[in-house]
DNA sequence: GCCAACGTTGGC
DNA sequence: GCCAACGTTGGC
Protein backbone atom coordinates (compact mmCIF):
# COMPACT_ATOMS: atom_id res chain seq x y z
CA UNK A 1 0.00 0.00 0.00
CA UNK A 2 1.27 3.33 -0.98
CA UNK A 3 0.90 6.94 1.04
CA UNK A 4 0.20 10.33 -0.87
CA UNK A 5 -0.93 13.80 0.16
CA UNK A 6 -2.93 15.34 -1.41
CA UNK A 7 -3.56 19.72 -1.54
CA UNK A 8 -7.06 21.09 -1.98
CA UNK A 9 -7.88 24.82 -1.06
CA UNK A 10 -10.52 24.65 1.61
CA UNK A 11 -12.40 27.69 0.07
CA UNK A 12 -12.79 25.23 -3.18
CA UNK A 13 -13.39 21.78 -1.54
CA UNK A 14 -12.31 21.33 2.21
CA UNK A 15 -11.98 17.80 3.66
CA UNK A 16 -14.77 18.57 6.10
CA UNK A 17 -17.05 18.52 2.48
CA UNK A 18 -15.38 15.54 1.79
CA UNK A 19 -17.09 13.68 5.21
CA UNK A 20 -20.07 15.38 4.44
CA UNK A 21 -20.39 14.28 0.77
CA UNK A 22 -18.95 10.31 1.62
CA UNK A 23 -16.90 10.58 -1.27
CA UNK A 24 -15.79 12.64 -4.42
CA UNK A 25 -14.32 12.74 -7.66
CA UNK A 26 -10.73 13.99 -7.21
CA UNK A 27 -10.50 15.95 -10.39
CA UNK A 28 -9.05 19.32 -11.62
CA UNK A 29 -5.67 18.39 -11.13
CA UNK A 30 -3.71 20.10 -14.18
CA UNK A 31 0.08 19.46 -13.48
CA UNK A 32 1.39 16.21 -15.47
CA UNK A 33 3.54 15.12 -12.48
CA UNK A 34 0.24 15.26 -10.01
CA UNK A 35 -1.57 13.35 -12.76
CA UNK A 36 0.93 10.37 -13.26
CA UNK A 37 0.74 9.99 -9.08
CA UNK A 38 -2.77 9.95 -9.33
CA UNK A 39 -2.57 7.28 -12.04
CA UNK A 40 -0.13 5.30 -9.46
CA UNK A 41 -2.81 4.94 -6.69
CA UNK A 42 -4.34 1.73 -6.07
CA UNK A 43 -7.69 1.16 -4.15
CA UNK A 44 -6.93 1.06 -0.44
CA UNK A 45 -4.11 3.76 -1.10
CA UNK A 46 -4.01 6.57 2.10
CA UNK A 47 -3.84 10.00 1.38
CA UNK A 48 -3.80 12.95 3.94
CA UNK A 49 -5.57 15.65 2.84
CA UNK A 50 -3.95 19.14 3.27
CA UNK A 51 -5.30 22.37 3.62
CA UNK A 52 -3.42 24.82 1.05
CA UNK A 53 -3.83 28.56 1.63
CA UNK A 54 -6.48 28.70 4.33
CA UNK A 55 -5.69 26.62 7.17
CA UNK A 56 -2.32 25.11 5.78
CA UNK A 57 -2.50 22.08 7.83
CA UNK A 58 -2.72 18.12 7.54
CA UNK A 59 -6.38 18.09 8.28
CA UNK A 60 -7.44 14.34 7.52
CA UNK A 61 -6.72 10.86 6.13
CA UNK A 62 -8.82 9.90 2.76
CA UNK A 63 -9.01 6.49 0.95
CA UNK A 64 -8.94 5.45 -1.92
CA UNK A 65 -11.97 3.88 -3.60
CA UNK A 66 -11.38 4.15 -7.18
CA UNK A 67 -8.34 3.82 -9.06
CA UNK A 68 -7.46 6.57 -11.92
CA UNK A 69 -10.03 7.45 -14.66
CA UNK A 70 -10.37 10.21 -17.30
CA UNK A 71 -11.07 13.48 -15.89
CA UNK A 72 -14.62 14.40 -16.27
CA UNK A 73 -13.86 18.00 -15.58
CA UNK A 74 -11.75 17.47 -18.81
CA UNK A 75 -13.52 15.92 -21.80
CA UNK A 76 -11.25 14.75 -24.32
CA UNK A 77 -8.05 15.55 -22.73
CA UNK A 78 -5.65 13.66 -20.71
CA UNK A 79 -6.29 14.28 -17.29
CA UNK A 80 -7.18 11.66 -14.82
CA UNK A 81 -8.94 11.81 -11.52
CA UNK A 82 -9.21 9.23 -8.81
CA UNK A 83 -12.41 8.56 -6.12
CA UNK A 84 -11.99 8.97 -2.53
CA UNK A 85 -13.17 8.45 1.05
CA UNK A 86 -12.55 10.36 3.45
CA UNK A 87 -11.56 7.57 6.27
CA UNK A 88 -11.31 9.95 9.28
CA UNK A 89 -10.36 13.77 10.78
CA UNK A 90 -6.86 13.78 12.50
CA UNK A 91 -7.37 14.61 16.40
CA UNK A 92 -5.50 17.85 15.66
CA UNK A 93 -4.42 19.38 12.51
CA UNK A 94 -1.16 19.22 11.08
CA UNK A 95 0.06 22.90 10.41
CA UNK A 96 2.83 23.51 7.34
CA UNK A 97 5.06 25.45 10.38
CA UNK A 98 4.92 22.08 11.93
CA UNK A 99 5.72 20.14 9.33
CA UNK A 100 8.86 22.11 8.47
CA UNK A 101 10.00 22.63 12.06
CA UNK A 102 10.56 18.73 12.28
CA UNK A 103 14.02 17.46 11.53
CA UNK A 104 12.81 13.83 10.76
CA UNK A 105 10.42 15.11 7.73
CA UNK A 106 13.07 18.01 6.17
CA UNK A 107 12.99 15.08 3.21
CA UNK A 108 9.39 15.09 2.29
CA UNK A 109 8.41 15.75 -1.25
CA UNK A 110 5.58 18.43 -0.09
CA UNK A 111 8.05 20.77 1.34
CA UNK A 112 10.53 20.76 -1.12
CA UNK A 113 7.88 20.82 -4.02
CA UNK A 114 5.34 22.81 -2.82
CA UNK A 115 3.34 23.66 -5.91
CA UNK A 116 2.98 19.90 -6.98
CA UNK A 117 -0.76 19.01 -5.60
CA UNK A 118 0.07 15.21 -5.21
CA UNK A 119 2.75 14.10 -3.56
CA UNK A 120 3.95 10.55 -2.66
CA UNK A 121 4.65 10.28 1.16
CA UNK A 122 7.13 7.28 2.83
CA UNK A 123 5.29 4.88 5.11
CA UNK A 124 7.54 6.66 7.64
CA UNK A 125 6.93 10.14 7.03
CA UNK A 126 3.03 9.35 7.01
CA UNK A 127 3.38 7.57 10.32
CA UNK A 128 5.17 10.51 11.84
CA UNK A 129 2.55 13.02 10.81
CA UNK A 130 -0.40 10.83 11.72
CA UNK A 131 1.89 10.93 15.20
CA UNK A 132 1.81 14.78 15.40
CA UNK A 133 -1.90 14.76 14.45
CA UNK A 134 -2.68 12.80 17.67
CA UNK A 135 -4.24 14.95 20.51
CA UNK A 136 -1.64 15.88 22.93
CA UNK A 137 -2.12 15.11 26.29
CA UNK A 138 -3.23 18.15 28.38
CA UNK A 139 -3.72 20.15 25.15
C1' DG B 1 16.53 22.93 -28.26
C1' DC B 2 16.86 27.34 -25.98
C1' DC B 3 14.94 30.93 -23.57
C1' DA B 4 11.95 34.90 -22.53
C1' DA B 5 7.34 35.90 -21.37
C1' DC B 6 3.59 34.72 -18.94
C1' DG B 7 0.25 32.46 -15.79
C1' DT B 8 -0.57 29.94 -11.56
C1' DT B 9 0.26 28.33 -6.98
C1' DG B 10 0.66 29.17 -2.45
C1' DG B 11 3.27 31.01 1.59
C1' DC B 12 3.88 35.16 3.99
C1' DG C 1 -1.18 42.43 -1.76
C1' DC C 2 3.34 40.84 -2.74
C1' DC C 3 6.53 37.84 -4.43
C1' DA C 4 9.23 33.49 -5.17
C1' DA C 5 8.96 29.18 -7.38
C1' DC C 6 8.03 26.93 -11.25
C1' DG C 7 5.33 24.94 -15.13
C1' DT C 8 3.80 26.13 -19.82
C1' DT C 9 3.87 28.43 -24.18
C1' DG C 10 5.65 30.16 -28.25
C1' DG C 11 9.17 32.58 -31.05
C1' DC C 12 13.41 31.76 -33.01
Amino acid sequence: MKHWLIKTEPKAYSFEQLVADGRTSWDGVRNFEARNHLRAMAVGDLCLVYHSNVGKAVVGIARVTRAAYPDPTAPDEDWSSVEVAPLRTLAQPVPLAQLKAAPELAGLTMLRRSRLSVTSVSTVDYQRILHLGRRSLGA
